[in-house]
DNA sequence: GCTGAGTATTCTGAATACAAAATTCCGACG
DNA sequence: CGTCGGAATTTTGTATTCAGAATACTCAGC
């Protein structure tokens, strides 16, 4: 049995990362080191090798001199990192395993439809669909992309409870899912693939808006 | 006059990056922290987090209780990486200011034409290379998709130069560049696209051959 | 009451110190 | 000659310390 030994800064790093997924650090909130380390029960050095990590990864920032904050949101932020995780689910996508498709999509046609018909809170509805995209997406082998994919959603998911909190996005949202299912069955990836990328796009205009609203 | 004042650990990872870039590291070697600390002339501190910023940008790798070491090469990371690069700068070519496109398109064409005849040094040619596409590139506004780009063109630089040593895939890639940007010229940008996938995905069973027979 | 200089305090960035784990060295034994 | 065990040494991972920068505070002066 294989005793499992992870260095402090990655059980930091993933704590800081629950918390911050939690909601407990308001973006654009700065860091104090000190108190921060205090709270996790550690010294300032593995702390600040785990926010360094999560600095390279787009989800904190730092000022020199002035030390580390959460990242702000920003429409900017969110328009740009949308076409990219866009493009990078459609290439796992296309370069996932048939046989896995094949065998999955009814899957992922019934979690659809299912889905569309549950209310849940909203914690259950993002992980409703980040499960969904994992199941989709998990006859990829290319271990590479798939990490790069799960750093840059963890980016995007601060975005994505400020756009769920309305009913029609959760059924549009369904309603894509399940027309990527349809499409893998009727066997034509290509209308898959672009469906995918639809779903990615779709918030954007909308999420912009809120954005502007909220004067961030 | 904004004095700039970077973090040592800033300074100590674009030292590592040059001399990475220059060969000076084996990949796969292991680094001691000490010795290399002390060449830089810094602690191990901000070293360290030099070193852990690299490790999440993929180019070293760390296991636990035995430290760092530059991350070794494998046909495996080169087939996955390539496909996400030639994603990214699909992507980033589709986005890019049209205006721009006209305007560098000539200017891309002229140098494809002229790498073609020219002969240089394996570090000219990368460089060369290098700046051909990020001439192309330029007109693509999306800050972070450009930055994701960079650090994953960091990993793969480490193949290129084993690839480029043949005088056929000189002129291959040269003639790849020429295609690129008379599709632009021409107006058709989707045929710029594929012919940009192309020129990254061209050289992949070529390197995974070569990387085999190096018995890596 | 507000401003602004000057001081006190807090915080970051970097160096140093220390404990534990890994590696190396070396000799005894088969 | 190889190899096994164990001390000696090196190296890592983390904590602590320290210097300097940034921020907060105080209190004249207007």
């Amino acid at each position: 049995m294989p005793i499992e030994r992870r260095p402090l800064r990655d059980q930091i790093k993933r704590e800081v990362l629950t918390r911050l997924r939690r909601g407990d650090f308001p973006a654009g909130q700065n860091i104090n080191e000190g108190q921060l380390a205090g709270e996790l029960g550690v010294s300032r050095t593995p702390l600040r090798e785990a926010l360094i990590a999560l600095e390279i990864e787009g989800l904190i920032e730092s000022q020199p001199g002035k030390g580390f904050r959460f990242a702000p949101v920003s429409p900017k932020e969110y328009q740009e990192l949308c076409p990219v995780v866009a493009a990078l689910e459609a290439l796992a996508l296309e370069s996932s395993d048939a046989g896995y498709l094949a065998e999955t999509a009814p899957r992922l046609l019934a979690l659809a439809t299912e889905f569309d018909a549950s209310v849940a809170t909203q914690a259950e509805i993002e992980q409703r669909d980040d499960e969904w995209h994992e199941l989709l997406l998990g006859g990829c082998r290319n271990e590479r992309l798939m990490d790069l994919l799960t750093t840059l959603k963890a980016s995007l998911r601060r975005y994505v409870h400020l756009l769920i909190d309305d009913e029609t996005e959760i059924s549009r949202s369904a309603s894509e899912h399940r027309l990527i299912a349809e499409s893998i069955i009727a066997g034509d990836m290509a209308a898959a693939v672009s469906a995918l990328k639809a779903n990615w796009t779709s918030g954007t205009e909308r999420m912009v808006e809120k954005l502007g609203d909220a004067g961030v």
